[in-house]
DNA sequence: AACGAAGTCAACCGCTAATTT
DNA sequence: GAAATTAGCGGTTGACTTCGT
């Protein structure tokens, strides 16, 4: 990646691109001393000549503490996986419960990994069904197929269970990453699947 | 070995929500 | 209460890497 610097301008214009080492440490000691608010100000101040939301973008993914980066296991693509069939695109909130996760990342990690292997498993799902259904449905078509596909922002609606998200996560209340919620989640989203199957059998 | 296609991921952009003045 | 500023989010872009021919 070679950084597009603007150089050599005599208007003040900011870098972009990749962030180089330098810059990186500027910011971080900066936050170290100041905290990480009013990112604009950071910027300037830390010598940065980039504007703030590029400050806090790289602060968020990349050089907070205990920032986990790649070798998403198993559990945690299921987890991903799970949610997202729950809460649709809703990046910060499926990061926010990934102990060291980014939405960023989660977010690439879903558009080059598992979007694709839910399309998969959905075509060979279809496949299969359509063989073992010789006669033809009743069924609305629209109400078919658990997964979206492609992503949507309506995915939340898609739901057959009708709930509120925020009331559900409510973050305010957990101080810390603890991973009881889980649990109580993972058991909640087998109820609703069975509640999806039962309304779809139904329709 | 060379080339193009596809995949990956860091970073940017536009917008909205929240907060401050 | 209105306007301005700041923070945060999700979608998109584009440079780099890997894969297939």
């Amino acid at each position: 990646m070679a950084p597009k610097k603007n150089e050599g301008s005599t208007k003040r214009i900011m870098n972009k691109g990749a962030w180089t080492a330098e810059e990186d440490r500027k910011l971080a000691e900066y936050i170290e001393i100041h905290g990480a608010k009013r990112w604009k100000t950071v910027a300037s101040i830390a010598g940065l000549n980039r504007c703030g939301k590029s400050c806090r973008l790289r602060w968020l993914n990349y050089l907070r503490p205990n920032i986990k980066r790649g070798n998403i296991s198993d559990d945690e693509e299921d987890l991903i996986l799970r949610l997202h069939k729950l809460l649709g695109n809703r990046w910060s909130l499926i990061a926010g419960r990934l102990p060291g996760r980014t939405d960023n990342e989660i977010k690439n990690y879903w558009n080059s990994h598992l979007s694709k292997k839910i399309n998969h498993k959905e075509k060979t799902l279809q496949n299969s069904r359509a063989q073992e259904t010789a006669t033809p449905s009743q069924k609305d078509s629209g109400t078919e197929g658990d997964e979206e596909e492609g992503g949507g922002k309506e995915s939340v609606n898609n739901s057959d269970v009708n709930f509120d998200v925020n009331e559900f996560f409510d973050f305010s209340a957990e101080g810390s990453y603890g991973l009881e919620w889980v649990n109580k989640f993972l058991e909640l989203d087998e109820d609703t699947m069975n509640y999806s199957e039962k309304v779809s059998n139904i329709m």
